[in-house]
Formats: structure tokens, C-alpha cells, sequence
DNA sequence: GGAGGGTCTGTAAGCGGTTACAAAGAAAGG
DNA sequence: CCTTTCTTTGTAACCGCTTACAGACCCTCC
């Protein structure tokens, strides 16, 4: 690897000269700073990255938390790939890298003593690798850790998870809305017994699907009884067992907006079992818009998140911060109605 | 952050000493080790990771390339998630972090000239970074890239993709092994008749599922006639095309088997609209146990590959090289075979 | 012609570690 | 008791880059 040593000298300027024609270009004489570019070509010469991060104190790095939520080990995250092509195209256009951090359960971080669940050695770990910012991402259960990241001061990025702090913000889908879509469709559609299945009380996207559900079934001046609003936690068996006892009401809904497409599966699979015909019989409308919901039968009705675009949004946000930006306030990007069979 | 010359003055040592604690602790008296020891879990210190990767030349980072594929915008990893579960959390057990690297494509790459096309620039980046090594993620189309990526010098482990070089080796499933499995379990529940859905010629995994697709036919006597096997791109639609060219032939095939679980669904479509019953009048099998395969209607019999089990090895192999250990031999991690209803 | 003010450049001191080398002290051997 | 050897420690150079500071040079203006 050459060196900014071997430029200078090869072109009779010192070290200093070199280094600011690439970061202060306009401080270096015009030929002196043609020269040394042109060497530079020549040689192919890149900065040391770890040599320029502990001049700087700064490392072209974002981290991302990720932790894998050994509770619950067959969880997986519905758009993980979505998202980190999203993060990933946004981060890399501004010369960034992600740095995917050791999970807690690791040696690596038992090592260093830490754990989600005591994130202080995160936000040292984000120190000393001179990280400009982390990218938090839920994994069903993190969001009390996450408050704590938000709370160091580090530029921090929540998907999905509400945090708040001095250098913190989220981004999401616009839950509310989006559940006030599927509301709407499905009145226009002719129903008016419409259930939910939400998602887990604590969780903010969960909490603001069912706020909208509500807010819509309102302003079509329909009631939402009690028993019509039943808590799954995501997950496909859930939605399964949520259905089954709507379908045991004395007076069953005809129509269910689930909080997930796994839980909406859930609910296609206990139609079928009780032999109901969907969507003759019961409509069902899902949020996601995972690749499986265009793949079940009947293929299902559901609320696109701008998978991507949350991605993007999230690098976009921390950038701004760690380039010095006030933090942004938290994104919601608008979903998008996807109407199948499961709905007609 | 503390630093160790804090530590030296604190515990009355030379900053030497204070490393060598951390390094080389047997080089240091038992008194002043459990001195620094103490001192440094109290002040809760940390080494700096930029100022070590400059001075040893080695960072605690392996490199993750994963190009999207810009030719295939709606090209998804079949088993992404689980495969990173498995690199991150064996890399974490020794202490390694993961860091993604900019894409092709990017601003980031195009400012220093690169992309997976001209994987120069990727070397010199994992130079800079001092990256220990890298594992290469194929997205459908970098094999050849990957090639220069292995003839590099640098530590490569690919996954799904054959690559040789000085420290490069591979990680996939026992493709040729899996395929047997599935014709002997075809053969078994009575099929004569079985054709095969292949991947990309030019994919090494392609490849060896039709090796052992042949074998495997070879060993219970049975003729592979050429308008058995055709060719598909392991995406559903070639899949869906692919199963209609045989079921228009003269004499069809009572069995199929598809290279992917993708193929799979989309032979299940076609069969769907051709009329015919699965299983009775077709049966058919997939490749991967993708998370579709035992939702789709009739659920799919598949091979499934030990999805965070490859995370592992691969994580594994590029550490044994990062160790200054001798390449490892490719490693082919054996299928499981899965029967649900679309073979009986 | 000299003061005042830019512009450009080099010197050198960091950033926070690692480690070769030398020195000092202790132990072992004759 | 002296030499040799081993153990332990400190000094200082170095990894490669950034940047504060000061000096050199050239203009402009009075």
C-alpha cells in the first residue's frame, strides 16, 4: 500500500501538502495540487482508513444492531433484506459502510460484558471504532435496549421502534394511515362487522395500526365491540388462534384486518379449518406485504411498506446527524393499499 | 474513553506494560498484571480499535460483500437472514465484527473508481480497513467477480459459489448429495418418469444438483431422456415455463424436480393451470426449504440446506485463514429431506 | 520603502496503541 | 564470588494520517 509519505516525496512537497490536496483541495497551490493528484492516480494510492479514523476521531462506519432475539429463535424480521438493500444503497452513496455489530449471547460481547440488555458496552464498542452513528433494528423485544442507545447522545436510528434522545429519532410506515386504508377498503367492500387482530400492546407500529383501525372505523360510524379487537404478537400461530375465536363469537366479523401478513395467514389458515370461504365468507387483509402474501390461497389483500425506502430513510436520517444536522423528526413513510383475492 | 497512558500513570507502569497486560500477559509480573487488571476493569477501559488496527495491521472486521444485483431488481437471497444469523453470530463468538462493504454501483465505490465488476477497488478497500478477510455473498451474477476476489491473495470464503484461489474456498449444501435424496424418494413412492428443473448452467450448485440428479437416476435404472432437463434460472416464472414445456411433451413426467424451491412454486402454477392433481397426477420437489415452501398449496416436499449451518462454516473457514491456518477444503453441508404433501 | 495582509508551505506534535531493543535485577551455575 | 541466563520493565520508535502553528513569500497600500 503506498503511503502519503512516498507522494510527498515523490513529489518533492511534504506530507501535509498531500494530505490537504484530499481534504482541504483548495488551501494547495493549483500545480502542486495537480502533481500530487496525478501520482496519486498513478499509485493508486487510498488513505489509510484506520490511521485517518484516529487522526480524526471519525471512521467512515455506521453500526447496525441487529440482534437475533434468542427467545424466540425462529423469529425472523419481515423485510431484513428490503431494508439493508435500502440502507446499504443509501449509506454507500455517501461513502459510508455498515458495520454489522457483534450481538449480545457472544463471546465478543460477554467478553466486553455486554448484552442488549446492557448497552453501555454497545456505545463503547461504537467509540472505540470510532462508529458516526448505530441503526437500530427491532427484533421483537429490543425496544427497552434501544431507548437506552438513544439516551448516550450517539446519533441513533430506530426502524420500527419509537426512541427518543438528544441525538435520536425512527422511522416507520405510516401505521395509522395504513390501517385506515384497509378500513376504508373494507367498508367500501360492503362489511361492517370488521375484527383486528393487532399486534403486541407495547409495540409502537402495532399500537398506531390499531389507533388507526379505530380512527377509521369512526369516521365510517361503525362500533368496534371488545371482543372485535384481539391481541396477537405477529406471528403466524397467533393470527391462527385470534381467528379461531372470532369465528367463535355469537356474532362472528366479517371481515379482519390483521396487524401482519403472518398473522393474516394465521387467520387464512383458521378459515379454512372452520370452512369458511374467504373471501365469500370472511375478508381478510393483512400489513406487510411480505413475498409470501401474494403466494398464499387466496393470494392476500395487504398494506405495502416502502420496504426500501425505510432502509434509505433510516440512512438518510443518521447521516444528517452525523454530519452535524439537527436530528430529524421521526419519518412515516405512506403504505400502499395491495389488493388480492383475500378481499373482494 | 481512558486511554492506556491513563492506566500506566494511575498503576505507576509504563504504557508498554499495560499493553503487554492485555496482549502478552505472561511476559508481565503477577503483582503489576492484577494492578493494571484491576485499574483498567474499574476505569472500565477499552483499547481504541483504530489506533490498534494501525499499529498491528489487523482490525477485528471481516468484510460481508453483497452486490445487489442491479440487472435483477427483484432478485432475493433465498436464505439471507438465516445465513447472516449464522456468519454474525459465529464471527461474534471470536470476537469479529462484520462489516458490509458499499456495493457496486454506488457513489462510494464509483469515488474510488470500483465495483464487483473491477474488484481491485474492493481489495484495496479491504486493505485499508485492514480487514482480516472477506465472505462473498453471490446475488446471481458475480461468480466471475468473485474469481478475482479469490485470486487476490486475500482470505475469501464464497458462499454458494465455487472459487479457488491462495486463501479462497467455499461453503455450499451437499447439492449432489441432496439431489439423490430426492429421486430416491420420487423412486420410492413409485415415479418412472422424472424430469428436472435445473439452475443456471453456469452455477456451480445448478450443476451439482443435476450431477446427483443423474447419479441418482444412473444408480435405480431409470433413463434421463434429454427433454427431461431444462434449463431455468432458478426464479419462479422460468420454473412455471419451464413445467409447461414438460407437461406439453408427448409422454410427461410423473415427478419433477426443481433445483429451487422458487422453480418449485412455479411448477406447482403451472401444474395448477394445466389441470393436473399434485400429487397424484404430478409430484413435485424443490430445493432449499424456503419459509413458502410449507405454505404454498400443496405444501412442498424440498430439500432443506442447513441455512444458518452455512453462516457457520463459512464463518468459520475464513477464521481458520485469519489465524494464518492452511485454506480449508470446501465445505458441502448435508440437505435434509423434507416430505409434505406435493409428493406422496 | 516599509507595514499590513494574503496565500502557500513545511515542521512537528499529536491520535492511541504495539513492540524491538536495551537495561536492570534476579536466579543459576561453576 | 563472578559470569551467564532468564525475567521483567521502561524507553522510544513506529503505524499513516491530520492539523495547529509558524515562517516564507508576494501584494497592496500609504
Amino acid at each position: 500500500m503506498t503511503t502519503i509519505r512516498e507522494i510527498a516525496q515523490l513529489c518533492g512537497v511534504s506530507v501535509a501538502t498531500v494530505s490537504r490536496v484530499f481534504n482541504q483541495p483548495l488551501t494547495v497551490s493549483k500545480e502542486k495540487r495537480e502533481v500530487v493528484e496525478r501520482v496519486a492516480r498513478e499509485l493508486d494510492y487510498r488513505p489509510n482508513e484506520s490511521a485517518r479514523a484516529l487522526a480524526t476521531k471519525r471512521s467512515g462506519l455506521i453500526g447496525l444492531v441487529w440482534d437475533t432475539d434468542h427467545r424466540r429463535p425462529g423469529w425472523r424480521h419481515p423485510y431484513l433484506q428490503e431494508l439493508l438493500i435500502g440502507l446499504k444503497s443509501a449509506l454507500s452513496a455517501h461513502g459510508y459502510h455498515l458495520l454489522m455489530l457483534a450481538t449480545s449471547g457472544s463471546a465478543a460481547l460477554r467478553a466486553v460484558g455486554a448484552s442488549l440488555a446492557d448497552p453501555v458496552a454497545y456505545v463503547n464498542m461504537t467509540r472505540r471504532h470510532h462508529l458516526g452513528g448505530l441503526v437500530l433494528i427491532d427484533s421483537g423485544s429490543d425496544a427497552p435496549a434501544f431507548a437506552a442507545f438513544a439516551q448516550s447522545g450517539l446519533p441513533c436510528v430506530a426502524v420500527d421502534v419509537e426512541v427518543d434522545g438528544p441525538r435520536a429519532t425512527y422511522v416507520t410506515s405510516d401505521n395509522s394511515g395504513g390501517a385506515a386504508m384497509a378500513v376504508r377498503h373494507l367498508v367500501d367492500t360492503g362489511h361492517r362487522r370488521i375484527a383486528t387482530i393487532t399486534g403486541p400492546r407495547a409495540n409502537r407500529p402495532a399500537a398506531d395500526r390499531l389507533d388507526g383501525f379505530r380512527a377509521a372505523m369512526g369516521e365510517a360510524g361503525l362500533a368496534v365491540p371488545p371482543e372485535y379487537v384481539v391481541e396477537g404478537d405477529f406471528y403466524r400461530p397467533s393470527g391462527q388462534a385470534a381467528m379461531r375465536s372470532l369465528i367463535a363469537l355469537p356474532e362472528p366479523p366479517t371481515a379482519v384486518f390483521c396487524a401482519s401478513d403472518e398473522m393474516a395467514v394465521g387467520a387464512l389458515l383458521a378459515a379454512r379449518h372452520a370452512g369458511l370461504r374467504v373471501p365469500d365468507e370472511l375478508a381478510v387483509v393483512g400489513f406487510d406485504d411480505i413475498e409470501l402474501a401474494a403466494l398464499v390461497d387466496p393470494p392476500l389483500t395487504t398494506l405495502a411498506q416502502d420496504k426500501a425506502g425505510i432502509g434509505v430513510a433510516a440512512a438518510r436520517a443518521v447521516l444528517t446527524m452525523v454530519h452535524g444536522g439537527d436530528k430529524p423528526s421521526p419519518a412515516f413513510l405512506p403504505t400502499r393499499l395491495v389488493v388480492r383475492a383475500s378481499s373482494r
